[in-house]
DNA sequence: CTCCGCTAGTGCATTCATTCACAAAGCCGG
DNA sequence: CCGGCTTTGTGAATGAATGCACTAGCGGAG
């Protein structure tokens, strides 16, 4: 309603990252409550299941528009619907990874990925003893092969869980084939191609953080004032 | 959470979470400057490396002290030794991990924790077929025995890679046997035990903001006004 | 000893995100 | 049909994070 510039035509409501990032909270706890059976929710009850505060919920879900009745809450079918749509989860997401280590291998069968509409549709190597290897239902493919796969498979994501160095690389000939989104699992920092968006997950780092406060709750209670 | 009543003998700059979140790149930054046999390094070069800006990164190591010369940069080595003291990598942090599944099965041996100063030291689940099984070095133990590893061997961190209906449960647990901290796969909200930090990665979640992006861009082009 | 070039450290303005608090709706019972 | 209860939607206040732009201070050349 507040669209600072009325354009018809482009009606982009833009919204905040931070909101993005709890998408995905609400996407889960809507599946739930749509698997129990429940018509209807409150901002309340969905700010218990995903973890934030009720008045974040009701701010976010406002960016998209009016699915909420006052007095009763939010219809559970039409959010949901329009969550999956904002999230492009009405058909399924193809992806390729790209190096099947260890954690590459885990990845190509993590059933979480498929459950929420992510399908690993190819997997390439650079390492000849791995190519060929079949992991669930999928056989590693050479990494020159990659191109093809992606365009020939319509692939949008690209999944890199290469060593490091080889990180980079990678990344840049994914964005060649025309694959758009990365999501990058090696610890380093990646200089996004022309039009490609990547997200980084260092597992490594998730740990570093969680120390990092454990350690301050340690040395805090060393030094704490004999009052 | 906070802390409004500044006790005057306890100095604790309190760090902002954006900082802590990004020292790991710093941290990484720093290894590999050092490893380049590197003296010191400008808060220009640090930002190239980290993916960020010059001003944020001396900002955010100015909450730690004073480390640069100007005119000159940073000395590496005591920058480095700094920010290791800070994320308590002086000595090796060990972790249990609980859910040996596909998931649980890849982060035992992933190589990325064991270079950063996190071991693995024990690995527990509830299916008997399960324990026994040996992974790497390590061998599955019930979970039955949780308490005791944790306390034998002075574990400070939990990874949880089971199903989410689990999750909450073993949350607990742990939070009993004296875990501080958890690093959270299950995609589910966990209710932090007292005294206990979590962080989630979800991994789906990743991809659902990579295709909510995606979808956004696709569509504004769809729709792009033909002027 | 002085001056110049460079870079850390930081106050300030701005932008982004969170939270509060209340008016606008809708439902239901009488 | 009305009045009370509930819960959304949203201005406005607050707080956190970012980025700019300037100052302070070091090292090295002359």
């Amino acid at each position: 309603m507040s669209d600072p510039q009325g354009q018809p035509g482009t009606p982009r409501p833009q919204i905040p990252e931070a909101t993005v990032g709890r998408l995905p909270l609400y996407h889960r706890a809507l599946i739930s409550m749509h698997q129990g059976g429940n018509d209807t929710v409150s901002s309340e009850q969905l700010a218990e299941m995903a973890g934030v505060n009720a008045a974040k919920v009701r701010k976010d879900l406002s960016y998209f528009g009016t699915y909420g009745t006052r007095g009763v809450g939010y219809d559970v079918e039409a959010l949901l619907g329009e969550i999956r749509s904002d999230l492009g989860l009405t058909s399924e997401w193809k992806c390729v990874l790209v190096g099947v280590g260890n954690l590459g291998t885990a990845l190509i069968s993590f059933a979480g990925f498929r459950e929420r509409g992510f399908h690993v549709a190819a997997a390439v190597d650079v390492d000849p003893d791995k190519v060929g290897t079949r992991i669930g239902e999928l056989v590693v493919a050479p990494q020159s092969s990659l191109e093809t796969m992606v365009r020939d498979e319509g692939i949008a994501i690209g999944i890199i869980s290469t060593i490091p160095a080889a990180a980079q690389e990678v990344a840049d000939e994914l964005g060649r084939c025309g694959v758009r989104s990365i999501l990058n699992f090696a610890p380093t920092v990646i200089e996004a191609p022309e039009g490609v968006l990547i997200r980084n997950v260092d597992l490594a780092s998730e740990l570093e953080i969680l120390a990092f406060h454990d350690q301050r709750r340690s040395s805090a209670r060393d030094r704490r004032p004999a009052v």
